[in-house]
DNA sequence: TAACGAATATGTAACGTTTCATATCGAAAA
DNA sequence: TTTTCGATATGAAACGTTACATATTCGTTA
C-alpha cells in the first residue's frame, strides 16, 4: 500500500480523476475546460485534499503573488496602521505580505531588499530611510513618505499643504506668535516639507515664524530649553505652536504645562498623523491627520498596476485637521 | 548577441566559472568544496549579479524558509510589539514573515491558515480565537496565548500568577475590598486564568472577591453602570480593582474620575499587559507586564525547534509587576 | 610502475507546476 | 458518406534548483 505522507500533487489528482494532467492545471487557473472534466477534477482534488504547490507554480510563472513591505518599527502606531492597511489591500488582491523591519538601520534596509529580491517577490512597498538605497530596476516598488527618483513612485501626505492647514487653522483660532518644532532624521524626507507648508502660510500673510528644527540623536532637553528661555514674566513668546508629529507635540505639551502654561488658553498646539489612544480611541492633541489607509491603498494600487510605463513618481494624499484638545477648537 | 533581461541561473554562473552545475549549487549550500573552485564561483556570481531562486530551491528542498505570523490586529500595541518580536527572531534565523490578519474574523483565520498552508511556510505562529481551527498535522504550528490541544504547543504568560501578582500587590497596599473586571471575547482562552488567580489568592487568605465579566459586545457602559451602582456617600464599595487588560483599566479609570473618585487614594487600579504610551514611554497604568519579547522568541523558538517529537503542550513566561500611577506605589 | 582508495567534480534525474504543440473528438459542410 | 474545421484534451518539455550515482584526479602503498 502506498504511504500518503506527502502532499497530494497535480499529478495524483490527474489519476484520480482520470484526466490529464495539463487539464487539472487548467482547472487551477479558471481556463475554461469541459464542464464534466472541472466537477471529475474539482471531486477528485476534494477527495485528495489537493492544494496547488505555489513554489512550483512561482518557478514556472515567475509571480508569486506576494509583495514585501519594508518597515523601520512596526511598533509605532502610524506604522502598525500603515502595516495594517497594506496588508489588507495585498490580502484583498489575493497577494501576500512579507514583513521586514528594519529598526531604523540603512544597512538592514538594504539588507532587506536584497533578501526580499532574491526570495522573488512580486514587487516591494518601502518606508525606508537609507537615500541611496539600491533596488533593481526590474522589480516593482513602491516608496512610503520618501522620494527617491522620477522612476520610483512616492505616495506620501500632502505635507507642504498640512502644514499650511496647520497655519490657517491657528490664524482662524487668533494666534499671531507662531513658532514650528520639528524633530526627526537627518536624511531629507517628506516630512520636511511640513514645516515649509507652516511658515510659507505665515511669508504670504507677511508675518514671521520662529522654529526650531533638531534631529532625533538631540533629544528632547534642547525643546524644553528652548521654550524655557522664551519665558517673559509668565508669558510665552510663542501662541500657536506646529510640532512635526503627534509624539513630539505630546512631549512639547508636557513642557509647557511644566511651564505653568495653559494648553490650549495661553498656547495652542497642533501635532502631524492623527494618532489615536489605543483604548479610548482618542486624539493625543489637535492635529493635522494623515490618511493612512488610503497612503496604503494607494501603495497597493501603483505596486500592482497592469501598465507599468507611465507611473506617477509621487502621489500626494489630502489631509484634514482634527480638533482634539490642544486648541480652542 | 544574447539578451539577458531574465537573471541569471545557475546554469550561467556554472558557464562563467567553467565549472559543473552541481558544484555551484555545492558553493551556495556551503557544502565543501575545492578552495579554487570556490573562489572562481563566487567570483563567476559577483560578475552576474546572481542571486538563488528560493522557489526552484523550495521546490527541491520542501523548506521555504519562511514562516507565517496570524495575527487579529496589528494596530493594537500588545499585537504590534509581539509582531515585531516575531519578525525579529525569525530574521535572526534566517526566516522571513509572512503577515496575516484576521480582524477577530474566525472564518478568516481558517482561511488564513488555509492560505498560508499552500504556500508552503515551514510553520505557523497563531494568535486565534477560533477554537476548531483545522491544522494540518504535518505543518508546525505554535499557538500563542490560545490552548488547543496537547498537540500544539501553546506560548502564553503566566496568566493565573499573574492574577495572583495582583491580589498581593493590592492586600500589600491595603486593599480589602478587591474587584476583578473582565471584557473578552466569548471563548475561553489562557487570559481568563487572570481572573481565576486573582480570586483564588484571596480565596487562600479567607477573603471574599467581587467580579464582573462581560463579552466584547456588551461594551463599557455596563461597567460604567455598575460602578456607579455600588457608590455609598461618595464612597465606592471597592478600594482595589483588577482589570483583565490595560484598556479596561484605562476606562475604568476615567469611570472613576466621573465617579468623583481619585486614583489611587480612593481606588487603587491594576491593569495587565504593560502597554507603555507610544510619546513617552510610560505605563497607562499600574499593571501586571507580560513579557512580550520573551513570548516571541520563545514561540519562534518551538517552531523551529529539530526535534519536533516531544514539544511542551504549554509554555507559561513569567510576568512583572510595574508601578504607574494607578496604585499607591 | 601499477593498483588502489580517498576525495571531490560532474552530469543527470527529479521536485510540481505551466505551456505549447499535437492528438482527438464531434458536428457541420460537401 | 467523406472531409474539414473548431474546440478541447493530452503529454512532453521546461522553469532553477538539489541530490545522488558516476567519473576523475591525485597521493599512497605494494
Amino acid at each position: 500500500m502506498k504511504q500518503r505522507d506527502s502532499a497530494p500533487t497535480m499529478k495524483d489528482v490527474a489519476r484520480e480523476a482520470g484526466v490529464a494532467l495539463g487539464t487539472v492545471s487548467k482547472v487551477f487557473n479558471d481556463i475554461p475546460v469541459g464542464e464534466d472534466y472541472r466537477k471529475r477534477v474539482e471531486e477528485a482534488a476534494r477527495r485528495l485534499g489537493y492544494q496547488v504547490n505555489s513554489y512550483a507554480r512561482g518557478l514556472k510563472t515567475n509571480r508569486t503573488c506576494s509583495a514585501a513591505l519594508i518597515l523601520p518599527d512596526i511598533t509605532h502606531p502610524f506604522f502598525s496602521a500603515l502595516a495594517q492597511g497594506v496588508c489588507s489591500a495585498l490580502a484583498a488582491r489575493g497577494y501576500r505580505t512579507i514583513l521586514s523591519i528594519t529598526a531604523y538601520d540603512r544597512s538592514a534596509e538594504q539588507k532587506c531588499i536584497q533578501m526580499v529580491q532574491q526570495n522573488k517577490v512580486d514587487g516591494i512597498i518601502g518606508l525606508t530611510y537609507n537615500p541611496e538605497l539600491e533596488i533593481d530596476p526590474r522589480l516593482p516598488y513602491v516608496s512610503i513618505d520618501r522620494y527617491f527618483s522620477p522612476s520610483v513612485p512616492c505616495v506620501a501626505s500632502d505635507n507642504f499643504g498640512g502644514g499650511q492647514l496647520a497655519a490657517e487653522k491657528l490664524l482662524e483660532l487668533g494666534c499671531t506668535r507662531p513658532l514650528f518644532l520639528r524633530i526627526g532624521s537627518r536624511v531629507p524626507g517628506e516630512s520636511d516639507k511640513r514645516g515649509d507648508g507652516f511658515e510659507s502660510a505665515f511669508r504670504q500673510r507677511g508675518m514671521a515664524c520662529a522654529a526650531l528644527r533638531l534631529n532625533d540623536e538631540d533629544g528632547l532637553a534642547p525643546f524644553r530649553d528652548f521654550l524655557a528661555g522664551h519665558m517673559d514674566g509668565g508669558r510665552l513668546a510663542f501662541d500657536g505652536i506646529f510640532c512635526v508629529n503627534d509624539a513630539l507635540a505630546v512631549r512639547v505639551r508636557d513642557f509647557l504645562t511644566e511651564l505653568g502654561l495653559r494648553v490650549p488658553e495661553d498656547v495652542q498646539l497642533i501635532g502631524f498623523d492623527g494618532l489615536r489612544h489605543f483604548a479610548t480611541g482618542d486624539l493625543y492633541c489637535s492635529t493635522i491627520v494623515q490618511p493612512v489607509g488610503r497612503l496604503a491603498e494607494t501603495s497597493v494600487d501603483l505596486l500592482l498596476r497592469e501598465d507599468r510605463s507611465n507611473l506617477p513618481s509621487l502621489v500626494c494624499l489630502p489631509v484634514t485637521y482634527a480638533a482634539g484638545g490642544t486648541t480652542k477648537e
